[in-house]
DNA sequence: GTGAAAGCGCTAACAT
DNA sequence: ATGTTAGCGCTTTCAC
């Protein structure tokens, strides 16, 4: 291990010339700095970071707070952390992976991760609708950024996407081809994003006058009970003629049902689904999709994270993107037959 | 911020005792242990990290260096990270991930984050087959497990798949099926795993007394590049029967492939695919794959190198995990015109 | 422009 | 069983 006062022997200097002349935002006579850059060269030193974190009371690493489960397949995430890795990279900022269950006690992982310093500050994901970790950093003054939103009561600094948006654009989409029987699937409403997902849909609907049937919204759907609930839907006098999907695997799920109902898509049955991924720009048909920016999702939480512990007395930053739709082989105008007609 | 001293004279004892009834392994009177810790407790006390670190000259933190660059669609690595981050949680190591481009200088990154004593060891992904960062880090003593191997000098911990072994396995069953020509569709050949995969591929024609025909080769492919590659090796007289395909995308291209040249798979064509996931399992007809067991890699890989930092005497381990193959429905004994038969 | 000294929060000899 | 003292490697007043 070689430390300041190596590179400091070997020049004849002082330890404190050194470390000035080497964090550099010190006045040192040029050519003493070039010296002893040139000795920390040689003598490969590299400062300890954990010593100078004491002191500086700054860890230079952000701690990115995942869920540990996933689907099979979960494109997502790898694009979401290569984002946040890129950013932090870049800043030369350290990155702490932290993937917990969220059926660990709530804070308890954070309490340790932040507040025994080896974190500046907190990146958080899949928040829920109340997420009770948001109010303990804001009292234990942890800085944070969160991928996602609560319900409401919005009074931290996030970046989100727009999903009320897209799924209403999709929604629309699909009423605009003719369609009125429109079932939505979604993932567990303990999330934020459902609840703005399902808002999307409702406002769709409102907007254009169709009434809400509760028999065609599932929510809380898993790959274990997708199957089902979508046979279930289209075996019915009143099948619905289009399926929202809130995630790859729930279109995948009504692309099998349809097959295994006799329907094909999209003549029988449209669908559109959230999250465009090559897993549903590969299924036959290729689905309509509501893509979000998977990579500039995570690049945008971390650099407001980093900007927010730079700059701590800005104003906090609150961002939404809007996600876009990509129209492929999924969706056309309902065909109905005449028993279906008459309803 | 409250500190072992606050500890201390909150139960009126000295920062030693607190520091040793919390930390556990010291003789101190059980019930003196309990007032502290509940002291703390109510203090709500998180220890620095940074200091405690800075003198027991342990980190507590171990570091991923993974590739930076990906495919749109990577189930692997989202699984391995996943696996690594499992082991870690569990033994209360923090987790540092670094993605970091080939481009950059090669171990210049990994000095930055070893040597400045932020992590306790390192985790090796991506290794090519002539890796310097492994002879840097022995150099200079930074503990590390690699996930890969290079070409040959193995005198480092890691833990890999058995390409060689997966692969052979494959291109038995090809063999066995009656295919003779067997297309090889490559990775980057410049790390180890594309070296152990073709060799694989070799030593079974070679078993097979099948003679190995270089036009039949093709290493280095991307998604750029595979469909051409795939189009001119099936338009041409003398086509493969079969492809064996290292990785997802360039089993999907061969797919498209003998779609384009009006191929049916199996009958026409039989592929293997190396690595299984959803991609290869939803696409038409499922694909026989060579299938890893992702998350289990990286339970392995950690655990091995937590093992090292625990035990720095124990003899090195050398893991190797054999893949399994999953027959689906993209093999099948070759059918061939009567002109190819000729051949 | 450079150096001496103090101290970040913690653990670890070495007393007692 | 508990306290005293020193020091991990660094940055940072404060002198000069």
């Amino acid at each position: 291990m070689v430390a300041v006062k190596d590179v400091a022997r070997e020049v004849g200097l002082s330890v404190t010339t050194v470390s000035r002349a080497l964090t550099g935002y010190d006045d040192v006579a040029a050519a003493t700095r070039e010296r002893i850059r040139a000795a920390a060269e040689a003598l490969d030193y590299h400062p300890n970071q954990m010593a100078r974190s004491l002191q500086t009371r700054r860890a230079n690493a952000i701690g990115l707070a995942m869920p540990a489960v996933h689907r099979t397949y979960d494109s997502f995430w790898l694009d979401f952390i290569g984002g946040v890795a890129g950013v932090c990279a870049a800043k030369g900022i350290d990155l702490l992976l932290s993937m917990s269950d969220s059926s660990e006690r709530p804070a308890r992982g954070l309490a340790q991760f932040a507040r025994s310093q080896r974190v500046d500050g907190l990146l958080l994901c899949d928040i829920e609708r109340q997420d009770s970790r948001i109010a303990y950093l804001q009292k234990h003054d942890v800085p944070f950024v969160a991928f996602g939103r609560t319900e409401s009561d919005h009074s931290y600094p996030y970046c989100d996407v727009d999903g009320a948006a897209g799924v209403m654009h999709a929604v629309e989409r699909l009423l605009a081809l003719g369609h009125r029987r429109i079932a939505y699937l979604g993932l567990d409403p303990t999330y934020g994003f459902s609840h703005f997902r399902l808002g999307g849909y409702r406002t769709a609907l409102l907007k254009a006058g169709v009434s809400y049937d509760p028999h065609l919204v599932h929510e809380g759907l898993t790959e274990a009970t997708a199957d089902g609930v979508v046979a279930s839907l289209l075996s019915g006098p009143s099948r619905p003629t289009a399926i929202f999907a809130a995630a790859d695997f729930l279109a995948l799920a009504s692309l099998r049902g349809a097959r295994n109902t006799g329907l094909t898509v999209p003549h029988n049955l449209s669908i559109i689904v959230f999250d465009d991924n090559l897993l549903v720009q590969q299924s036959e048909p290729p689905l309509t999709a509501v893509s979000q920016p998977n990579r500039r999702i995570g690049e945008e939480v971390a650099a407001l994270l980093l900007d927010r512990l730079s700059h701590p007395t800005r104003p906090l930053v609150q961002r939404l993107l809007v996600p876009i739709m990509f129209e492929r082989g999924s969706t056309a105008p309902p065909t109905r037959s005449k028993s279906e007609a008459v309803a």
